[in-house]
DNA sequence: CGCCCAGTTGAGACATCTCAAGGCGCGTGG
DNA sequence: CCACGCGCCTTGAGATGTCTCAACTGGGCG
C-alpha cells in the first residue's frame, strides 16, 4: 500500500510500447513522490507491454487461471485475494501504481486480482518477460528482489493476522498507508479501499474496522475530513499502537 | 511440514563436501519416501556446504542477523518465526529434512530460525551460492521456484490466520501434516512440535489447540496412541473440516 | 522414586462477531 | 432543484468463540 491516486482522469495514449512517463493523473499530488519509488521498477515491462484498462471490480485474473501475462499498474489500485470454498475471502495485499503483478507464481495464478476502482496497467506476456530474464542477469536480479520483498511483506502480514488485536491491526494498516504515502502529522491520506476490503485484509469484520477507526478518532489520533480520506493527527501515537516486529 | 524424523542418532561424517546420501536416521521409516521429495532439492548446496549440528532450541540465525549463510536440513526440524516488540511470537512455518533455509531474504535475515530438536544441516555461504547462481541458469531457476513455493505457502497460511476458526486451523495443520507424510486412514504421523509451537503457528493459544485436538479425538477423527504422535482415523472427515481455498 | 515439563481440563472474562437499525453522501430521475 | 433510492458507513445490543488463569494429570528422566 502506498500513496495512491484513483482519479486517472487524464487521457492516455493507447499505443504500445508505453513510455516510462507516469500517467497525467499521477502528477501534481502531494503523494506522488512516494507513490512511484522506485520510479521505474522492473522497467522491462514498460518497454515490452501494451496498455490496458479495467473498470471497478473487474478481474485482472483469477485463482487457477493460466498465468500467461504479468502487469504493471500505472494508475488505480488492485486487490489481491484468495477465496475459500465457502466464499470467505482473504485479501493478501493491495497493489498501487508502479507495482508489478503476477510474477510471483508459476504456470497457474495462485490468487485473484481485482480492480478496486478504474485501473490502467501495462500487460506483458510471461513468455516475453522470461526471454528478457534469460538475456539480462540484472532483470533476474530485480525479479528475485521483488520476490524477497513479497515474502517479507507476507511474513509481516502473518504477524498481524496471527497475533494482533483489532486496534493493532487497524493501526498497522494506517501506519503502512501513512508511511508509503510519506505522510506526516497533519497529512491527509486517501483511503482507496472500502471498509469491507480493509476488514478482509485484516481478518476482521467491517463493523469492527469501523468501530476501531471511530475509537481512533475519539482518541484524537486520526480524523476523517471526508469519507475515503484519513487525516493523520499524530503519527507517533499511531505507531505506538502497532506492536511492530522488533 | 512433512514426514519428519528427529531421531538423528546415526553417526555422521563431519567433513565437507557432504554426499547427497541421507543421514542414517532418515532411512527405514514409513515416512521416508515423502519426506525427501524432491530427493536433491537445490543440490548445489550439498556440494558447496559443510555439515553442522544444532541442539534443541538453538538458534540457526536470528531476525536482523546478516544473512551470510544458507542451510539445507538433513535431519530434525526447524521453526521459522517472527517476534514482536512485546514478545509475542508468530511461527511462519516449519522446515524439515530436504528443505532449504535463508535463501528468501537479502542482506539481513527477516526472521529467526530455531532447532525444534537436534538438527543436522549443511551450511553454505551466500557468496558461494550467488556465484553458483550466476554461473548456472538452472540454479537460478530452482531459486525462483523455491521462492514461488514459499509465496504460495505464505498466502495459504494467511487464509488460515485471516478467516478460519480454531477447528479449521487445527484441521488444516493436521491435514498438511498428513499430506506431506503421505498418510492414509490408519497411518500414525509423528508430531515434532509442541502444542505451544502449533498454537503460535496457528495464531491460537496452547489451551485452544489442546481442546480442539481433544474434540477431534472425541469425534473419532484422530487419536493419540502416544504423545507426539497422531493416528489419522479418517482423512476425509479431517479434510471436510479444513475449509480449503477453492 | 519422585521431580518436572508438557499437556489436559475447567470456569469465568473478554474481544470480536452477528444481527439489526439508522444516517449520510451521492447520483438519478422527476 | 428537490425527492428518492441505493450503497456504504456507523452505532447499538446481545451472542459466542477464544483467551486467561488455575488446578490437575501423566510420562519421561535423573
Amino acid at each position: 500500500m502506498r500513496g495512491l491516486n484513483m482519479l486517472s482522469t487524464g487521457q492516455i495514449v493507447r499505443t504500445a510500447p508505453v513510455s516510462h512517463q507516469l500517467p497525467p493523473a499521477a502528477r501534481g499530488t502531494a503523494l506522488r513522490a512516494q507513490a512511484f519509488t522506485p520510479p521505474t521498477r522492473f522497467a522491462v515491462l514498460d518497454s515490452l507491454g501494451t496498455l490496458c484498462r479495467f473498470t471497478k471490480n473487474e478481474m485482472l485474473f483469477a485463482q487457477g487461471d493460466e498465468a500467461k501475462s504479468a502487469y504493471k499498474i500505472l494508475s488505480g489500485a488492485v486487490r489481491l485475494l484468495l477465496v475459500t470454498g465457502d466464499g470467505r475471502r482473504q485479501i493478501i495485499g493491495f497493489r498501487l501504481p508502479g507495482d508489478v503483478l503476477a510474477l510471483d507464481c508459476e504456470g497457474v495464478c495462485t490468487m485473484t486480482a481485482e480492480a478496486v476502482g478504474s485501473v490502467t496497467a501495462v500487460r506483458c506476456s510471461r513468455a516475453r518477460i522470461d526471454r528478457s530474464i534469460a538475456e539480462r542477469p540484472q532483470v533476474r536480479e530485480q525479479l528475485s528482489r521483488m520476490l524477497w520483498q513479497e515474502v517479507r511483506d507476507l511474513q509481516r502480514h502473518l504477524v498481524v493476522l496471527g497475533c494482533q488485536t483489532a486496534m493493532e491491526r487497524v493501526a498497522s494498516f494506517l501506519a503502512q498507508l501513512a508511511r508509503r504515502s510519506g505522510a506526516r502529522d497533519g497529512s491527509a491520506v486517501e483511503i482507496h479501499v472500502s471498509r469491507k476490503d480493509i476488514a478482509d485484509y485484516l481478518g476482521l469484520t467491517l463493523e469492527t474496522v469501523s468501530r476501531t477507526l471511530s475509537e481512533l478518532r475519539r482518541r484524537g489520533v486520526i480524523d476523517f475530513p471526508k469519507s475515503r480520506e484519513v487525516l493523520i493527527k499524530s503519527l507517533d501515537r499511531l505507531r505506538e499502537l502497532t506492536a511492530d516486529a522488533s
